[in-house]
RNA sequence: GGCGCAUUCGUCUAGCGGUUAGGACACCGCCCUCUCAAGGCGGAAACGGGGGUUCGACUCCCCCAUGCGCUACCA
């Protein structure tokens, strides 16, 4: 039988790197076994579902590379991939097992549970429906069920669990899970506004999609039992079973905004590349060699075994994703990253450049810096002339024969040709000598005044870029407009 | 409280009875150098505790501690 995955996420919020790495790892385990690859959107909760979190959830995955074989936006045999849009099939399901006696309706208000749990609070016991104390299929005579039924009375189906006997799985990742079934609670399957609870539509959608594997997150393990016990009451074979270890704020709780960024879009609009994202989710609970960090997508997918993956939790840690996102930003081809740029440097007012240049302002930089919009704001000077200067590294190599020694390099700018940063290199220094100074003496300053800061890619190497024109642009503003208020820094 | 899952450097991890416990990020130092990076070299840094099993435990078992998850007509 082919492998088939979902990824099944209700839509009620963005998706965040959690949900990145869930979809990752089934998409990974998929394509390694040349199998299925399925989104399925449960939206059973109606009101926790939130306007938009679907076209993100596809939208962010899209961005990412990962495409579905199946769900709601590409259709397929075993759709509709909208649980909100299966409620008869759920509904027909719930019967059989009604009538096998695997589960049963149901009456309390919320008011009357709320009280069972009071009381069993009080008595310190686990909280937990008390199928021989509330009003249901087992306390209430027949007729009066079939009349309640009849009545249009809220009602929910609950599932019976058997008190009396252990329900085990066994896990790809953590091997055998036992739970007693008096630890299971009768859970609601089948909601009184006639949606189905998570387990039942999951269950359900499972089996009707043919999932051969369910890699999910760890919180599902606890309820997994109940998952099991309806695959036996249906009589249906049930699926493997994965649970991946949890995804932790940096300090070690479950992971959350308030910690920072968790969406996968914030990553996007922060300028991370996909790839880096990936790359790094992948290696959050999983590494194909103990010797390499960097991974392409067919490399993972060639690399993954899902029984490798580990038990315990991993904290996202930002500082290795920045350093990851750096290494692809030096692998990536130029010409992708001058397009990715061209409309970040719109966004800040710059002028437009042709691409030939972006590249080469790009590869300027692009070691000195962790994401490509970095270089608009670390390189502004690239784009257009300094709108303040670094005073205080201006005061360091200030010399007071520097206006002079300015106004006597602009005409050797002038006739250096090309401009290119080996003979800028070669002219400099050999100015610098004729004066018997060391080359940092004009270094420095030149540095200021072409770029306004004390940081930058190396000098020559900035010239020539910017050009022979906007350097000597630059030099002559600084000594008619700038060298004044300069002056005044270093008095 | 109950049930479950987990526990190797600060972080991500390798390890699958015998290793000087390896790598990566971060950190520190040195080198390179026009600054800042990058790069190179080096450093500090871990098997939660206690019992077993075994000739021998990071590796297997048990207990404890700690962390996390679940305990809804949420998923």
């Amino acid at each position: 039988m082919s492998v088939r995955v979902r990824f099944a996420p209700s839509p009620t919020g963005f998706l965040h790197i959690g949900g990145l790495r869930t979809a990752l790892y089934n998409f990974l385990f998929a394509r390694h076994h040349g199998g299925a690859f399925i989104l399925r959107i449960e939206d059973t909760d109606q009101e926790r579902t939130v306007p938009g979190a679907v076209e993100n959830i596809i939208d962010m995955l899209r961005w990412v590379g990962l495409e579905f074989d199946e769900g709601p936006h590409v259709g397929g045999p075993y759709g509709p991939y909208v649980q909100s849009e299966r409620l008869e099939l759920y509904r027909q399901q719930v019967h059989i097992l009604l009538e096998r006696g695997a589960a049963y309706y149901a009456f309390d208000t919320p008011e009357e549970l709320e009280r069972m749990r009071q009381r069993q609070r009080r008595a310190g016991i686990a909280p937990k429906y008390d199928r021989f104390a509330m009003r249901n299929s087992f306390t209430l005579p027949s007729e009066e069920v079939q009349r309640l039924l009849a009545d249009g009375s809220p009602a929910v189906v609950r599932l019976a669990v058997p008190m009396d006997r252990d329900i085990s799985f066994d896990d790809l990742i953590r091997g055998r899970i036992t739970v007693h079934g008096r630890d299971l609670d009768d859970q609601v399957l089948l909601k009184s506004d006639g949606f189905p609870t998570y387990h039942l539509a999951n269950v359900v959608d499972d089996h009707f999609m043919h999932i051969t594997h369910v890699i999910r997150g760890e919180e599902w393990i606890p309820s997994t039992p109940k998952h099991i016990l309806l695959y036996e009451a249906f009589g249906w074979e049930a699926p493997q079973f994965a649970h991946l270890p949890l995804l932790l704020n940096p300090d070690r709780s479950k992971l959350s905004k308030r910690h920072g960024d968790v969406a996968v879009d914030d990553f996007r609009r922060q300028g991370y590349f996909p790839e880096a994202l990936l790359n790094f989710v992948a290696l959050l609970g999983w590494n194909p060699t103990a010797d390499r960090e960097l991974f392409t997508l067919e490399e993972l997918i060639a690399a993954f075994d899902l029984t490798k993956v580990n038990r315990a939790p991993a904290i996202v840690d930002r500082a290795k994703l920045d350093w990851m996102n750096a290494q692809y930003l030096r692998l990536l081809p130029l010409d992708r990253l001058a397009r990715q740029l061209q409309p970040l440097l719109q966004e800040l007012g710059y002028p437009d450049y042709p691409l030939d240049y972006l590249m080469r302002a790009i590869a300027l930089l692009r070691e000195r810096v962790d994401r490509l919009p970095e270089i608009a704001t670390f390189g502004d000077y690239l784009f257009i002339p300094p709108r303040s200067y670094d005073w205080q590294y201006f005061r360091a190599h200030w010399r007071d024969e520097l206006p002079q020694w300015l106004e006597e390099l602009l005409p050797v700018l002038e006739q250096t040709e090309p401009f290119t940063a080996e003979l800028l290199q070669q002219q400099i220094r050999q100015f610098v000598e004729h004066r018997g100074q060391p080359l940092r003496a004009l270094v420095h300053p030149l540095r200021l005044i072409l770029t306004g800061k004390s940081v930058g890619a190396g000098l020559f190497e900035t010239m020539a870029v910017l050009g022979k024109a906007e350097c000597l642009r630059r030099i002559r503003h600084f000594l008619t407009t700038e060298l004044p208020t300069a002056q005044l820094h270093t008095a």
